[in-house]
DNA sequence: GGAAAAATGTGGAGTTATGTTGATTTGACT
DNA sequence: AGTCAAATCAACATAACTCCACATTTTTCC
């Protein structure tokens, strides 16, 4: 049987019975659990399943984005984060928040804050925060990215390009001790550098997969941001590296 | 049964049933207490039920905005006349749309369209937008008004002017056959007038409440529109002053 | 036939889901 | 207000599941 074959026959079962587990499948097709993983993990980025913990689904009709899939993965972790992030952030500051799911959580978390002075290119983080007493918002005006409601591109810098916040809180696509913070995308990392030059210190929020993971665009090296937050001790390297760049590590509870 | 599965059916009774117990969840879906908290606890965070002390509920109507609250007054007019004014966009076709109850429907009857070209000042409206397949979603920077998640501004307006559209669609505070156009907030008038400038045409999409009302500012005259749009015949003497200023009106059934 | 590429299996590290226990909070009832 | 039982939460332990890197097998293509 081939690859292509199996695959067919995930979704027809998936379509027949609504779900179905990864076990019954790897019994039924003579396979190993493992492969019809890869299978699911292909036809879920093809939108035809969806993949839930020990299984496989019929894709969501609403259809979830990846970007709500991606606030669901690790999500304690990056509520510890944001909640001692916010911690971070005094009454009256003023802030610029990147695009990204941490930050999303950074600003639910700011949600008690009052007073706020924030700028944003995410449609999400923005309303999060304008339910807040007395906080003034700013969106960053420019091209929509459906998947996030992110706003990104030369427009959304131009308009970052006109603050100067106290801080600046960023999420990152990796953190590598030798290379420094990368991000997926060139418009992402182009508008993370833009946010680190127009912001006295930059917080960078990470959980501690991204300590070991490589993305493509390299934007700023440790030596230009001020602390990172993460929810677990980092490798040695990076610890070491973070350190001697003179970042402050916070190590969430 | 699957945790995913079991959270759907959690739904699927409190919406049954408007509210359920743990204890009994628990027994009918057959697994401890502490699990039932757990998924409930997830779905309350995504806005699905609401959790009350012994149990779950429907989610929580009472956080109601001004502008949510407006969304519900005279919906089904609206829908109409989001239906009527929909089929007057082709596709492809680059539009303004304004902040407003009226417009917001707009945007979702646009979700068939593709291939639109969209520039907005309303954070609802350009997610409404960004779902639909080719879709490019311009959103105007600035300061954001919490209610109704509105940029608005003179940033807003400075965003608004590097565009030039074929159609704007714009709500109006009010319509009077000697005054014109209406508003309720001079910030609001200001960027209407700006949308109106800078597209071929401008469609006013209003309900008949509109025009026995009135509201504080004035921001454009019946000759600088081109269509009206709205759900039942008008009050004569505004109808006269709309064909008397070339106005086509139209009114959805 | 043999090299390169793709697919598959395997083991270990990490993550998630669940149940249990004990401390704390809540709501109802005197 | 004070008391008590139920409900909640936090913390732990366990088991199942997932993912990644690497080894092995199978397929593809020259």
């Amino acid at each position: 049987m081939h690859a292509t074959e199996r695959q067919s026959a995930i979704v027809a079962t998936v379509e027949q019975k609504g779900i179905a587990a990864i076990g019954d499948l790897a019994e039924t097709l003579n396979v190993s659990d493992e492969t019809i993983r890869r299978d699911v993990r292909r036809l879920a980025a093809r939108g035809l399943v969806r993949k839930i913990h020990g299984g496989v689904a019929l894709p969501d009709p609403l259809r979830e984005t990846a970007f709500r899939q991606r606030m669901g993965e690790r999500e304690s972790a990056k509520r510890a984060i944001a909640r001692a992030t916010a911690e971070l952030i005094a009454p009256g500051e003023s802030l610029i928040l990147d695009t990204g799911t941490t930050t999303t959580y950074v600003a639910q978390a700011l949600a008690d804050h009052h007073d706020l002075m924030a700028i944003t290119n995410c449609t999400d983080i923005a309303r999060a925060l304008a339910t807040g007493t007395g906080n003034r918002i700013y969106m960053a005006g420019g091209q929509l990215r459906a998947d996030d409601g992110a706003v990104l591109g030369h427009e959304a810098i131009r308009s970052i390009e006109r603050f100067h916040a106290h801080t600046a809180i960023l999420s990152v696509g990796a953190l590598d001790p030798e290379i420094g913070l990368m991000d997926h995308h060139v418009a992402e990392g182009e508008f993370s550098a833009a946010v680190i030059a127009h912001a006295e210190r930059a917080i960078v929020v990470a959980d501690h997969s991204k300590f070991t993971r490589r993305a493509p665009v390299r934007f700023a090296a440790f030596a230009d941001i001020d602390i990172v937050v993460t929810d677990r001790i980092p490798p040695p390297a990076a610890a070491e590296a973070l350190e001697a760049a003179g970042v402050t590590l916070i190590v969430a509870p």
